[in-house]
DNA sequence: CAATATCGATTGGTAATACCATTTGGAAGG
DNA sequence: CCTTCCAAATGGTATTACCAATCGATATTG
């Protein structure tokens, strides 16, 4: 009984085998064609399978955790080849909300959806020119204002020691010349904050547009980071002090710094060499 | 004739400029199995060549409107199997950058792409519970916030007078009653408030939430929304005087009574049934 | 007996192939 | 010249086969 852990799983047929990962809706492309002239057939096969296992995702009917059954298994059940499922899950891995493992007990898992997705696609439209780096940068400074106010507002004692303890962390890094851990830490510094605002989505934006600075800031090896740590401080210290307007004016003295650097220095993106499809690792 | 490709048979870094579109280099001698106990073998074939494409398309050797050759070529010139340019294609064509067409002169055409992908992601983690409607209504607000006072300061009369026409074109739709319409003109205010703001990348995150705001009041079907029209008259007058604390605040008052609603009315999401996978139609 | 080595079954990854569906352009016919 | 229709090109789907990786169970060995 290999995947008894997913829930029912119902197959009714084999012939008609519309079916669904869990109830029935009306199947997908059972005969292969839809039905008459009705629809208008811009949906593809393996999208029918990709909306109804998000839709389950949605639901809730599947947990992250869970385990689909295998490709194989999936195809037979749905009536379909195994290529477009294999389609659909490579989507749904695309997305970030599938991790595919190889092997005996591997299959197809539900994973609780991170931010790398989002990620992923706003550096898309970063280096493919759609979106520049100043106004990413404005953008970026705009968001972490917000973040620094939030978190003078509702920022807690064991935020604080987290920030405290990056910054130190970072210090040490610097020091160290080790330009990959720098920054590492640095990006997590703001993703601290975002955790010290206590919002979510203005953590997943914030880390999204910072990621693209530390890529930029990665092809650059930058040699000088060592005010970083002093502004940081200042920042932290003036947060800690809950005063908002002078930790959101030390926040923007340091973007101001960092960001003219940035946009400065990488003066054509197309120079830098990236490495995209992190694979959700 | 398959594996008649050369082999650099690499040790884990030499696949880097294993090929080119177009340019007939062929074979990734990147063998799928990287030597020995090296570990990590993470990187799947097609990972290799969405990057490759990926690159081009970021050095722009690839541009907007240009077509690739046909899967079949690809995979010929690439000296790998069909499916795994397939799956390659799929995943570009899943971030946006690339146009899948059928037919003779179809192919895979360079998109440019836009945000609908960044939404969907976005989309994807509130829809999964990620992300909370109450973060992301606070979130969406502070960046409205920010593209008010932008638009203050940057907007000019062209755009004011764009969004004039959409809170016409809105209050028309509102009064004959067509919910998807009304909805439609709604959303549009939000991307020609980022217009007038001058800054694409904002544009592009509010746009990505708004449209979960919006699929969210289209499962509602809300009834009284004349008062918005109202309400974004405010507003735009007062960005039109330049006023931008006066434009702040009637848009929070405007933000804190929609937001009010939605997250009111949409108790749980999982009541609400959304149409995924936009096909970039 | 316990730790280790080996084998095999399961599953995703890749390949090769065939055929279908759709689109487009050009040839044939009016 | 216009319309109609066919055929080639291309993506979409299905089938099949085999490879690769993983993990559990069994066998082997200390």
């Amino acid at each position: 009984m290999a995947h008894a852990v997913l829930r029912t799983l119902t197959r009714h047929n084999s012939h008609r085998g519309c079916l669904d990962i869990l109830e029935e809706e009306e199947g997908f492309g059972c005969d292969s064609r839809r039905v008459e002239a009705g629809r208008i057939m811009t949906q593809r096969l393996f999208e029918e399978v990709y909306n109804s296992i998000r839709r389950d995702l949605m639901r809730g009917k599947l947990k992250p955790g869970d385990k689909l059954p295998s490709e194989r298994d999936l195809a037979e059940q749905l009536g379909v080849g195994r290529p477009v499922v294999r389609e659909a899950l490579r989507a749904l891995e695309n997305s970030g909300m599938l991790e595919l493992r190889k092997g005996v007990s591997g299959g197809a898992f539900i994973r609780q959806g991170d931010g790398r997705a989002v990620s992923r696609t706003v550096n898309d439209l970063v280096f493919l020119g759609k979106l520049s780096l100043d106004q990413l940068t404005e953008a970026r400074s705009y968001l972490l204002d917000q973040a620094v106010r939030l978190a003078c507002a509702r920022g807690t004692d064991a935020d604080f020691a987290a920030l405290d303890a990056n910054v130190e962390r970072m210090r040490v890094a610097i020091e160290a010349q080790a330009v990959e851990a720098s920054i590492s830490e640095i990006m997590d510094f703001y993703a601290l904050l975002g955790t010290a605002a206590k919002n979510d989505v203005l953590t997943v934006i914030i880390g999204s547009l910072s990621e693209i600075i530390a890529q930029i800031l990665l092809a650059l090896r930058p040699e000088h980071l060592t005010d970083l740590v002093a502004m940081r401080r200042e920042v932290l210290d003036k947060i800690r002090q809950r005063d908002a307007d002078a930790a959101s004016a030390a926040m923007a003295a340091h973007m101001a710094v960092l960001h003219a650097y940035v946009v400065q220095k990488s003066g054509n993106l197309h120079m830098l060499d990236l490495e995209p499809f992190d694979s959700h690792a």
